[in-house]
DNA sequence: CCACTTAAGCAACGCTGTTGCCAAAGTGCA
DNA sequence: TGCACTTTGGCAACAGCGTTGCTTAAGTGG
């Protein structure tokens, strides 16, 4: 709830009956009864009675079935209904279009890929995101999350300075594509979707940072179970970071860029060298921001998953070991075939859940 | 508000009162009326009524004059009553502890300074502590906030392996000194304190990291107007980045960290090269996280301002101007004598304004 | 002097979660 | 089989929140 505004009863309502719907996501199948839900919210059973019947009258969630007995009348389990809502998300990458239709549950409906060039213009690359969308379902849509590579403004939908795509600077694209839909739209970095889709499977903890390693090397960070954007949408810019004082020249103009000396070592195969690097960085951003885990993901590392997992988690071991403490996690994203399309879609299912 | 919990109305009418509260300490002398107040929280001019009725009811607001009429009934101004209440910050240096007593507004009401040996146990610094603590006042303390050089636990209130003293590690500080003197304690690292009092001071905007360089180099964050400590307080841990790949061996068992290079500059007098690696990793943390300003704070800084605002600045500023974005403020952080002292007290005050 | 504007309180209200009570639906022992 | 007990969950009454509608207070300006 936002700690920079008033609330008042409907936002109250609005508050806790989406917390009880996010914790009823998080359940997935197996469910949550009234007690379980009074518990984890702190509120009375009665509350949580009168909230999942307005819940159920809406059709967001159903009964469905008990849980055995303790000694006394077994709990009824409660569930999301997943085809209650629908959304879709689109990954707008360099070369490609993804767009998958995922329901309540956040699970994928369907999905389809086509080819597309990001350079040839706003209007067109509109005109294939909405033949996708209706191509996909007819149903009625929450809405339509787009996902695409940075820099950009989260906050007004707005593609800045695009690497390599020049055209796009400042082009309207949310709210152009809303007008066009009829939908609402929300648009965020592809780092920042992927981000997202990972918090929401649980498989990152309470704070993270996804490294995706792909034609660049950015981060998506969740910190406190929520996406972390900074002020402009503009952090985990990751790659750019300095750790090599008047190292190598990059492409940004810098010197001792991650990204650059990451890149390098993989262009030459020395995949070691690249995980060491990438390691190095890791380290940087686990030491400054105390999170739970490291998840590594992108073209790069999916094609090569098993140097990059061993070399990042091996400096940070050794660094977590010299300090005395437990090192920290780092696993591969590989929950979700697109996990950027999938977060773009979650985009829009967020605010349902209070996100 | 926690967003995973539930809200009932008792904890409807505390966020309400306490934002109020936070918006009067903000307006400070200049006061706020019952509109602007409305205005700004998104409530009912009405409910605003009732709620700053009850909180002049508890002696926490007082109505303070009149605005210039704008060709009706002039706007009654309402205060915050400083003396309401009052709370207690230390800071515990390596060397020295720092008592301030603060009232409501934040604002310095006693301070004192006395010499202190960190590592001469628990059962001494606690003595000298308790001894400030009733030196400085005799009223009624609302707590007192205990802030020093990490690693510790704030949730927990329990330090870790503070640099240098082992004999710290584990011992339940808060608590013990809560008992001893009948008060609630909160525990936290001196650089969060600072970053805190800057936050509530407005002098970091919304979203900043405080870069301190003393004995050591560390910085305390505050992202989205909160001091945002990490999973397990480990937050801000900026000193022992790798800048350097392979570079000279840091204290730490690392190699290449900023701090070193850092402060291996300034042993050798050379404070404008120390300035540019400090402004390396002011680079590197800006990028990451999108801040809106960088603060410069601590005894080196405090003993050569210039030359470090000025090269940290001038790396910025490069990295800024070939992105073809604004640069990020790099200013001193000099509003406070003492700001961990201050933010420690802050510490204390910071729940009754909701943050 | 009077019409108008703006601020702020009073009273009634709708809606929130809470409390007290009761019915439903199990278990377990005699 | 019967009965005491435990546990779940709904019904009804309730206190308390911010909101709405209206009135009163206190200014400005022609």
């Amino acid at each position: 709830m936002n700690s920079d505004t008033g609330v008042n009863l409907p936002a109250l309502r609005n508050h806790n009956a989406a917390l009880v719907l996010d914790l009823l996501r998080t359940a997935g199948e197996e469910g949550a009864s009234r007690l379980e839900l009074a518990d984890r919210t702190g509120l009375t059973p009665q509350a949580v009675s009168k909230i999942t019947a307005r819940l159920r009258e809406e059709g967001l969630v159903a009964e469905a079935g008990y849980r055995a007995s303790t000694g006394g009348k077994p709990r009824t389990v409660l569930r999301l209904v997943p085809g209650a809502a629908h959304a879709v998300g689109l990954h707008l990458d360099r070369d490609e279009l993804t767009a998958v239709l995922v329901d309540l549950s956040g699970v994928i409906v369907a999905a389809n890929v086509v080819p597309l060039d990001l350079g040839a213009g706003a209007e067109v690359v509109m005109e294939v995101a909405a033949g996708e969308v209706a191509a996909l379902t007819s149903r009625p849509l929450l809405g339509v999350g787009v996902a695409m590579p940075g820099p950009l403004d989260h906050a007004a939908g707005v593609p800045h300075r695009v690497t390599g795509f020049p055209e796009w600077d400042g082009f309207p694209l949310r709210d152009a594509l809303a007008r066009r839909l009829g939908l609402p739209v929300v648009l965020d970095k592809d780092t920042n979707a992927a981000a997202l889709s990972i918090a929401l499977s649980g498989a990152g903890g309470d704070s993270f940072g996804y490294l995706h390693l792909g034609t660049g090397l950015g981060a998506g960070l969740v910190l406190g179970g929520a996406v972390y954007r900074g002020a402009r949408t503009g952090a985990g810019e990751f790659g750019h970071q300095t750790v090599q004082l008047d190292g190598p020249a990059c492409g940004c103009g810098g010197r001792g860029c991650l990204e650059a000396l990451c890149l390098a070592a993989v262009a030459r195969g020395d995949l070691d060298e690249a995980a060491r690097v990438l390691g190095a960085g890791a380290a940087n951003l686990v030491k400054l921001l105390d999170i739970d885990r490291v998840l590594l993901g992108g073209r790069v590392v999916a094609g090569a998953a098993e140097p990059f997992v061993r070399g990042v988690r091996a400096v940070l071991a050794e660094r977590a070991e010299r300090a005395g403490e437990a090192p920290v996690p780092v696993a591969l994203a590989d929950g979700s075939p697109d996990p950027v399309a999938e977060g773009a879609a979650q985009l829009v299912l967020a605010p349902v859940f209070g996100r």
